[in-house]
RNA sequence: CGAGGUGUAGCGCAGUUUGGUAGCGCGUUUGGUUCGGGACCAAAAGGUCGCAGGUUCAAAUCCUGUCACCUCGACCA
């Protein structure tokens, strides 16, 4: 195609390759995914974009049903004194917290938290549900918003209040805990590859870097398009941090009094951001087949004509029966070409235009998001057909991806080469264990440790920054 | 909190240097013709120029103050 006409379809947007940010906001707002609210760092969630999340939702939450979790909901508001009660969460969240302080006209005695996060009154509730071995493991989970008053915010990557889900376990031994922390954060790596097509980095995050009140957090760790990362999830250990000081305790199996083993493990909004960044393109979003709300949408052409209309109700009611989710666009007020230039911003992988020369071949002409190619199927097996598209475009944009990403990890060994990689990727190298190594990288370079690989395969064995002999394989890398 | 920037129609902006009738593009409304890659013609609606003072015959424009938002740092999923 020629160039200048390629430029006709994306005169709206910023360039992806000019500022990447920029293009980032062009898509989530014209998309219609998010828009500012008149509220300070906070988004308002757009039916399109809420869509989105419900998908991740429900692929998310069958999961956890799946591995024995239950769903509940907690209060919103955390009194002070519990808040206070695990003196490194304190710590950790403190700065960021939003306060309660009146109500009703009545200047509060205590004053109220909203929760940043639901750990503290998950324990206060445990402490009381728990006395046997036999109520153990308790392992809930909750879909909710929390608040951070965030210093510079940005659509879905943070936000002073956001969407997700939190994971709240307490277990009988600390082999227990730790396979339920492991187990969660593989079933976050496994959506984010099979139905967002994120590859992502799993390892263990560095005790500078680690949650507030853990023993040991892990991660998983997407690249988006401008070589930055982004903690796409998190999944906790505890140990018996939060046990001592909120006093769950259980009579275990030999009748002695023992403090539960805990974890948490939460993914939020931020995914929408992740996929968004992953594989967007110049003419706006692409979303894999798996969570897209519309995975298809019936274009009619010339839909004045005779038979038109009627043969595209008749593929969408076809299409639908057999387990699709299409959508038939059937504005009148605005032009065929208006509307593929609108789907096409907003990420559906599929495009299927009827038009009367198509209904004259019995075919429909194809466009597909991913590559932008069009093509044509009969008409009488398009169910089938688009099953095996669909399976292309999720695989491709996984590979395509992953190729992204693997490129842009460059393997070093000492800091003039680490200070290169972080600038377009991540680096990955060797590491002495050492805070101060971290804090050094962070100054010089301003990247940070994403995780340490389960997989350990040193490549090298002097740390990166302080030359001494090297403990770990490490990731860094700038983050959102 | 440090440094920079921006506030004019729903959105994006011009106008401010040199004070003098409030402008443009997109969108919206109505009618008509169109419909295979962001259609066209005609008409119309839409503004306390962020807010408060001041200077002036006259302020979007000059002066003072103030508020909000954005970008980059520090902090973070």
């Amino acid at each position: 195609m020629a160039k200048q006409e390629e430029q006709k379809f994306v005169t709206h947007i910023t360039p992806r390759g000019e500022d990447f940010s920029q293009w980032y906001t062009d898509v989530i707002l014209q998309s219609e995914l998010v828009d500012y609210a008149p509220v300070r760092g906070c988004m308002v969630i757009r039916p399109y974009g809420y869509a989105i999340w419900e998908r991740i939702q429900q692929e998310m939450d069958k999961r956890f049903k799946a591995t024995g979790h239950e769903n509940v909901y907690m209060p919103m508001l955390i009194p002070e004194s519990l808040l206070l009660k695990e003196a490194e969460h304190v710590e950790g969240f403190a700065p960021e917290v939003a306060w309660v302080t009146q109500g009703g006209g009545e200047v509060l005695q205590e004053r109220l938290a909203i929760r940043p996060t639901s750990e503290t009154i998950f324990c206060a509730m445990y402490s009381k549900w728990v006395s046997s071995w036999r109520d153990l493991p308790m392992k809930y989970n909750q879909w909710c918003s929390v608040v951070r008053w965030e210093k510079s915010t940005r659509p879905f990557l943070r936000t002073s209040e956001f969407l997700w889900q939190e994971g709240h376990t307490i277990h009988e031994t600390a082999e227990e805990a730790q396979a339920e922390t492991l187990q969660m954060l593989d079933v976050y790596r496994e959506v984010a590859e099979t139905e967002m097509a994120l590859p992502v980095l799993c390892g263990r995050k560095s005790d500078k870097e680690k949650f507030a009140g853990a023993q040991a957090t892990y991660s998983m760790e997407a690249m988006m398009q401008d070589g930055k990362a982004l903690q796409a999830g998190t999944s906790h250990n505890f140990g018996t941090n939060f046990a001592k000081a909120f006093n769950i305790q259980f009579l275990s199996r030999e009748g002695k009094l023992e403090y539960v083993y805990e974890t948490s493990w939460g993914v939020s909004t931020r995914l929408i951001g992740a996929i968004i960044m992953t594989h967007g393109d110049e003419r706006g979003l692409r979303l894999p087949p798996h969570i897209a709300p519309i995975q298809a949408v019936i274009v009619p052409i010339a839909a004045h004509k005779g038979g038109v209309m009627e043969k595209c109700t008749e593929v969408l009611q076809q299409l639908k029966a057999a387990g699709y989710r299409v959508k038939l666009d059937d504005r009148d007020t605005v032009s065929p070409g208006y509307k593929f230039n609108d789907w096409e911003l907003k990420g559906v992988p599929v495009r299927l235009e009827i038009g009367p020369r198509d209904i004259e071949n019995g075919v429909a002409t194809v466009f597909r998001r991913d590559t932008c190619e069009k093509s044509t199927m009969a008409l009488d097996t398009l169910a089938t057909e688009l099953g095996g598209l669909m399976d292309a475009i999720q695989q491709g944009l996984y590979d395509q991806a992953q190729a992204y990403r693997d490129a842009h990890v460059t393997v070093v060994s000492d800091m003039d080469e680490l200070g290169k990689a972080v600038e377009n990727g991540f680096a990955k190298t060797m590491w002495c264990g050492e805070r101060a190594c971290e804090d050094a990288i962070k100054e010089k370079f301003n990247a940070s440790s994403r995780n340490m690989p389960f997989d350990q395969t040193p490549v090298g064995d002097r740390c990166v920054c302080c030359g001494k002999p090297a403990k770990k394989l490490i990731y860094f890398a700038k983050a959102y």
